[in-house]
DNA sequence: ATGGTGATAACTGTATACAGTCAATGAAAA
DNA sequence: TTTTCATTGACTGTATACAGTTATCACCAT
């Protein structure tokens, strides 16, 4: 199994938009505050506004976008509080989350994980930004479908996204290095199924993110206007 | 404060729509694999089917209605299994949320949730089903309200819903006398501060509603048939 | 009676038209 | 030069029209 593929294919048209858009938005190719003009979006897929809208509905029940009424929709630019509350929420759940794998975890699983932590070795070790930033994210939903828990995995899923584009807003000093060496320290306490050990790395592993964001947006408004794209 | 107002006003049509459809579920006014035609419902609300579908369209992400191409929205029937998943979820959020309550609850918050404790009593002895079922659910909402955390609530909002929804499916053998003790006890331990006893005790409590389901489903395909309505 | 087949009605999916709203622009007045 | 106001253009919000799909019913053959 290849571990640098854990998403699912897009069906419809309307999941490829916006899929399309959570790309160039945690990839940083859209920055928050860009607006998102339904007209221009629907021309590059082909598509009517009809189907452009649920697309941008879709992305702002995740919180990735807002849409202001008789505005239009934007590129979602979270508070220091939201990304509190994110990262509480993802520390209730993943120091639960392996909590519980330890217990119920086999070996085979483990191996997976092992594997996971290689690619993102390579990834880390080659400078491929890209590529580490994804698999980094992904190790978290990595551990999320060892649960054999769709409903847990969709949570976290949706936390994720929203996670990466606070990093990236509050510009992160967070090192991948740093998050990758985490996470082994995570793989390898839950190898020797020690339960507190394991929840409780995670928990310093999120602590140790949110502590590393900027207390000030990096992107600001005279950005915006200054770097103002078509 | 009123505690039997816990859910914000809706603002568009649309979340109108969105909150008849929810509360007509979970009262089981809709059973579960009705059809939802548009037509019908965009007549009742006096609006185009424009706006219809985006209410199904939240509604389907909520998991509340299931949608098939090309054939419509019916009432969502989960499954046993994703049940499991459901209650599971809620128990790694729900103990997580009682044991930090317990270190950063005011006495003034205790108060509250009394408050509401003796609301879910006097409607538990008067034998108003429905405000009881309401007040039984929000219960975990006041808590979650509680830890200033909106994105917390909001998903243990949706939980609850498909629990509520799941109940009614596995027509659960719970009594509502129960649910309300464990409530009770629970608040005893946070009014202690005993944070490992709390959030043991809400485990137990939401366990306990899993036990209670019926492996089979209440309502059949047959009765479906049989007592099929307008 | 039972099973298959074609026509038809009902409904969903998408595009488009039109009305409503907001913001930007520029001219006129201070 | 600065402020105000009206005009205009661009975009969003909703309704509607039309195309595509599914289900139902009658009818025929077995």
């Amino acid at each position: 199994m290849d571990p640098a593929a854990a998403v699912a294919a897009p069906s419809s048209v309307t999941d490829r938009i916006v899929d399309s858009i959570t790309s160039a938005i945690v990839e940083r190719r859209l920055m928050p505050g860009t607006k998102l003009v339904e007209q221009k979006i629907a021309d590059i897929f082909k598509v009517s506004r009809t189907i452009v809208r649920q697309a941008l509905n879709q992305l702002s029940r995740d919180r990735l976008v807002t849409l202001e009424p008789a505005r239009g929709a934007f590129v979602a630019m979270p508070s220091i509080e939201e990304a509190r509350q994110v990262f509480e929420m993802r520390n209730m759940l993943e120091s639960a989350m392996v909590r519980e794998l330890c217990v119920r975890i086999t070996d085979g699983q483990v191996a997976q994980l092992q594997a996971h932590l290689r690619a993102e070795r390579q990834a880390v070790a080659r400078g491929d930004v890209a590529g580490r930033t994804r698999l980094l994210a992904d190790f978290h939903i990595v551990l999320a479908q060892l649960m054999n828990n769709a409903v847990l995995a969709e949570t976290l899923k949706d936390l994720l996204s929203r996670s990466q584009l606070i990093s990236l807003m509050y510009q992160s000093a967070h090192s991948a290095d740093e998050s990758h060496r985490e996470h082994e320290q995570v793989v390898e306490a839950i190898k020797q199924r020690d339960a507190g050990q394991a929840s409780r790395l995670m928990r310093e592993h999120i602590d140790s993110v949110e502590r590393n964001l900027r207390t000030h947006p990096e992107v600001t408004d005279l950005d915006k206007i200054l770097f103002n794209k078509d």
